[in-house]
DNA sequence: CAGAATCCTCAAGGATACTG
DNA sequence: CAGTATCCTTGAGGATTCTG
């Protein structure tokens, strides 16, 4: 960090460059739930535990492939647990821990926010590009 | 969507699916803003407008490209506005705007989620992994 | 100083097919 | 049914250079 922003940031306490290092520490987190289909998954499996067939058919898209590695993740990140069914052939299920469960309220806050300000960022774009085009 | 699902949904006024709806629906618009440096930015912004090298030297490792096109996504979405400074040479600063500060909250809500639980994602890694080597 | 244009690579994610 | 392995495409993002 450059001399001045440190004068400045002493100044008010260092609130920016702390706020920094929060989000530095944050992301490496986020980075692990925030891709296109963990949440989508922990919203089918909130209700009750699912099969791995079923999860693939509620959410429609997604790949044999992208739903293994996603779910693998998920266990590995302790949000999801696995358990194979004594049945035959194999069957597993799949269901949503206490900290998956936690996980769902801020990320509706966000998803709230995102609902309620779409048609302003759509105005936006809509904004600047006729203002492109036109200068 | 099967009709088994559709049954099940029926029972309970179709929550997931309204669930999945919306995710659906704010998809679009968290994609625009939950790439690895919109919200870096917003945070540097917030206290006071900044010029690009200011921004650039406050977030450390961030690319020159890279800060061109988020600053661009991030003026094409109404989230920070830019000013050409009538100076010699041209200097351009960037302002949060109320639609950017508005994002903060719900994202900060995020953070502290990702900074209070970080440690039982790792727990939960450690464990998981631990449990593959051993089998 | 700010930004546009160009090139490059590298890894995420899809399609497919095989295994237990 | 669930999972793994392989191949392949694509595009995001970094490094570099040029301009007003």
């Amino acid at each position: 960090m450059h001399s001045v922003d440190i004068i400045e940031d002493t100044c008010r306490g260092g609130a920016v460059g702390q706020a920094l290092a929060d989000l530095a520490r944050a992301r490496p987190v986020l980075d692990k739930i925030a891709d296109k289909w963990t949440v989508l998954i922990l919203t089918v499996l909130c209700p009750k535990p699912s099969r791995f067939n079923q999860i693939k058919h509620r959410l429609g898209g997604i790949t044999h492939k992208a739903l293994a590695d996603a779910l693998k993740r998920l266990e590995r990140n302790g949000l999801v647990t696995r358990t194979v069914l004594p049945t035959q052939p194999v069957g597993v299920e799949y269901a949503i821990t206490p900290l998956g469960s936690s996980l769902r309220q801020p990320f509706e806050q966000l998803c709230g926010w995102a609902l309620v300000h779409a048609g302003e960022l759509e105005d936006a774009q809509l904004a600047y590009d006729r203002a492109k085009e036109a200068g």
